[in-house]
DNA sequence: TTGTAGGCGTTATCAG
DNA sequence: CTGATAACGCCTACAA
């Protein structure tokens, strides 16, 4: 692969008519444009971007930063960021932090020395200092279905309707005919968890009937946590005809806890879940969930890293997208 | 943040005697040394990894190229390879080429086009053109779960015995008694699909047995094919006490096909995956599997680039990894 | 329409 | 030990 330099050597020009070439759009005698081609073509001349960002100051690259990658919400938005990213010219820098602050400062560090065009952060908590270090850089930023409440107003934010989603479950348990209803909530210090539950409490409350407080068990996201969630709410004898949890992977965690125990589901138990992750179809019963428009979340994320790039006015700053009921198997009447 | 430049003048030095401290290991009077350290740390310097690549011809950038994103397999690929080369003070950039061999020549190309160090490559397709155009750079390349049988000995390549696999879900299922196998492979079309059949035929041979044509179809490795591959065995009335399905995913797709027929899983067919994803442990009945060393895989996809790069000597071309048979509930003595 | 010159931020070489 | 200077590959004034 050829430099410039060797093109325009080849061609008998100099470097900046090869660049004028290259760059299209700027006058250039057809005769030495062909030229040029030619030569470009014998070297196998390609532009080198790492030179051309030096110049620029841009890399068309845009970082993202997970804190786990096998899981099935980040592992979504992973896809399809990359997907949109590249049919915008960009290339993806993918960073696990496993939410760990020394990490993902350092990882903040390079892609800040790489120059990136941009940089997404999934599910980042206020706790990381991070968020402060790149206000104070001029490199545009989006926060992707953040987490803790207390609010940096003017940080470009992407997220679901938490509260929505408890309501579309609540909505949904209690049309069915559920009086009393179980919740399997996430981490209770991450916002998103405490606005779900929020609005399925309000739901339920909206009806005239109540959420026990014995009926509501704090999980961590993962499969684990919702087998044992599903054994606390047996311990204390918890009474409910359906259970809602927080995310599917929780919710599978219950279905085995319960069909181990010779619970039938949707029969004995309506059970809803969140996320509507591939596997949530492979399930028997097959699991009723809360969709997120994860694919829709992303290019938001992506068109705000552009707009603030291009310096465009960004009109919306905090973007709140709806999730979707989405009914299978494992909910029934009561 | 500052460059050098700002460092020198602050310091009242020159950026080569910036460019030294930085470095390091390169006599500097401890006076001005300290000078500079502060001057850096007034500006808030970092050296820019752009400049830097642009001289030394080297950018700390590994390309992970895989042919999906949401996929138990690349999704392990893609967390472990990311960690290792963090560890190895890389930064990974990711490309999804959705098996398309248009994506796949445009990614290689801008991966040259920034100079990486190197290129991971999953399940590449001899069919692909990418191959050759990486064997004609000196970008150290390597492919990892490689598919296709006609070989390129000279490309590194990091896989599994797909074979032995084979071998040991066989040899699992005839421990248990079971005479009459049947298999969902992967497709044909791929190496590792017919290597593992292969393994599998023959040791169940080696007993004596026969695997019989109607008990062998073939999937996709997804869910979907997993239960289409069943009622197939059905429709063919294929003569079956247990299965290997040669993807987990496929597996699960199976197990709900046979319990919406009401046939008790181990009872009265047992089942084997393959891949050991997650998921595997959290069905009813947990699945048997083949589990693959993921990790280490990367691991040694990671070194090979790592040695080719520093031009050592590289001892093994080929690496195969052994797989392992994980126990669960899903198999059970006939 | 084309070439020359300078600079993007680093590092390496060569004097001093 | 330190400072110019050139070079990495590209782009963009400015001049011709």
């Amino acid at each position: 692969m050829g430099s410039m330099k060797d093109v325009a050597k080849l061609a008998g020009v100099s470097v900046s008519t090869v660049s004028r070439v290259i760059t299209g759009n700027i006058p250039v005698e057809q005769q030495t444009r062909v030229r040029v081609e030619d030569a470009i073509r014998v070297v196998n001349y390609r532009p080198n971007l790492i030179a051309r960002g030096l110049r620029s100051k841009n890399s068309h690259l845009i970082g993202l930063v997970v804190p786990e990658v096998i899981h099935a919400t980040f592992t979504s938005f992973i896809k399809y960021t990359e997907e949109i990213v590249n049919r915008h010219g960009y290339n993806l820098i993918l960073g696990n932090t496993q939410s760990d602050p020394e990490v993902e400062e350092q990882f903040i560090d390079t892609l800040l020395r790489r120059n990136v065009d941009g940089v997404i952060f999934c599910r980042v908590s206020d706790k990381s200092r991070v968020l402060g270090i790149l206000e104070r850089t001029n490199v545009p930023i989006v926060v992707l279905d953040r987490s803790l409440g207390s609010e940096n107003v003017h940080i470009p934010l992407v997220s679901l309707n938490n509260r929505m989603a408890g309501v579309l479950a609540a909505e949904h348990l209690s049309d069915l005919g559920h009086a009393q209803c179980a919740c399997i909530t996430g981490p209770m210090d991450i916002a998103l968890s405490r606005k779900r539950l929020e609005g399925f409490k309000s739901h339920i409350e909206s009806r005239g009937l109540s959420l026990d407080t014995t009926a509501v068990v704090e999980g961590d996201f993962r499969f684990g946590s919702g087998v044992q969630a599903m054994r606390t709410l047996f311990e204390r004898r918890a009474k409910f005809s359906a259970i809602w949890a927080q995310s599917d992977l929780m919710a599978i965690g219950a279905l085995q806890e319960l069909q181990r125990r010779g619970i039938a589901v949707p029969e004995e138990v309506s059970l809803i879940g969140m996320d509507d992750i591939n596997f949530a179809e492979m399930m028997v019963p097959t699991l009723t969930t809360i969709a997120q428009p994860f694919e829709r979340m992303c290019e938001e994320a992506v068109q705000l890293i552009l707009r603030q790039q291009e310096n465009k006015p960004v009109p919306e700053n905090r973007i709140v997208l709806d999730p979707e009921l989405i009914i299978r198997e494992s909910t029934a009447r009561k």
